[in-house]
DNA sequence: TATAAAGTATATATATATAATAGAGATTAT
DNA sequence: ATAATCTCTATTATATATATATACTTTATA
């Protein structure tokens, strides 16, 4: 399961591409039409911010916004910023390959590419999964 | 990324496979070729006997074995009885369905299908990966 | 029938990660 | 000058994961 941080991001960053190119966007308006805890919200967009998805303004007047176009930011990117690696196994990571620590022959192991291949395929998934493509699905979704 | 209690009862259960049909193996001598610590093994085991899944024999003489056929376990079963439930989302686990926290109008949230179709994909994967192929995916493996 | 081999049961300890909060500080518009 | 904002660092609370300890029960067999 994704921890509250990432989903907290993801709320977030819809909420951003909502109002994407409308200046910036107060953490307390984030935080209230959100549901997530102020001060916590601040880390996360620090974070983001760290990370290149986000800028911010400060001072009066200031706020949160996006700093990429909603068709460029995946869950993916988010979901990698926040969580640990979304493989299954160490063994199979991207970025943070480990060796599996009982594994003795690595070479011959029946259970890695079976968790490679549900890793690729999710990450492809989410890769398409951005965030115009939420908003899009959003509107689709309540005309109905 | 699986406990390492999964990881354990993926390994023993592997172990296990391999000596179907052999009568009892000791926990320790599953440790031992598992490299997993012998008191937390004892715990796994009892869980994946109380799931059905393997069975035990007291006294001297006795062990655990398998309970079912290699082909009829799959990882979808073993992962989930040790973790969390595979789903990225409280709103679309399998069994253990809740509404996310933030979500406010789930009916159009636009996200909640990418991580349905993830879950879907994933289980599938690893309910053909049973025991019995993990072994024959060794085995071709180490011929190579 | 005593003994050693084995699983059973329950409690506890330790470490780590997650989630959240607090408060002082720096920047900027007006 | 002041109020509105973001920034930075520290702290706390809670939960979970991982592992260990100890006493108990069952069974084969010499």
């Amino acid at each position: 399961m994704l921890s509250k941080k990432t989903r907290y991001a993801i709320a977030a960053l819809v909420k951003l591409a909502k109002e994407y190119g409308k200046g910036p966007i107060l953490i307390k308006d984030i935080a209230e039409s959100e549901n997530i805890p102020g001060k916590f919200l601040e880390t996360i967009l620090q974070n983001l911010k760290n990370a290149g998805i986000v800028k911010s303004v400060r001072g009066k007047n200031g706020g949160y916004y996006l700093n990429q176009k909603p068709e460029q930011v995946n869950l993916a990117t988010i979901i990698r910023l926040f969580d640990p690696p979304i493989a299954f196994l160490p063994c199979v990571t991207y970025l943070y390959y480990e060796k599996c620590d009982m594994c003795r022959d690595e070479n011959s192991c029946g259970i890695k590419h079976i968790f490679k291949e549900v890793r690729d395929t999710t990450v492809n998934m989410l890769k398409k999964a951005t965030l115009a493509e939420i908003l899009r699905e959003e509107a689709i979704l309540k005309k109905k």
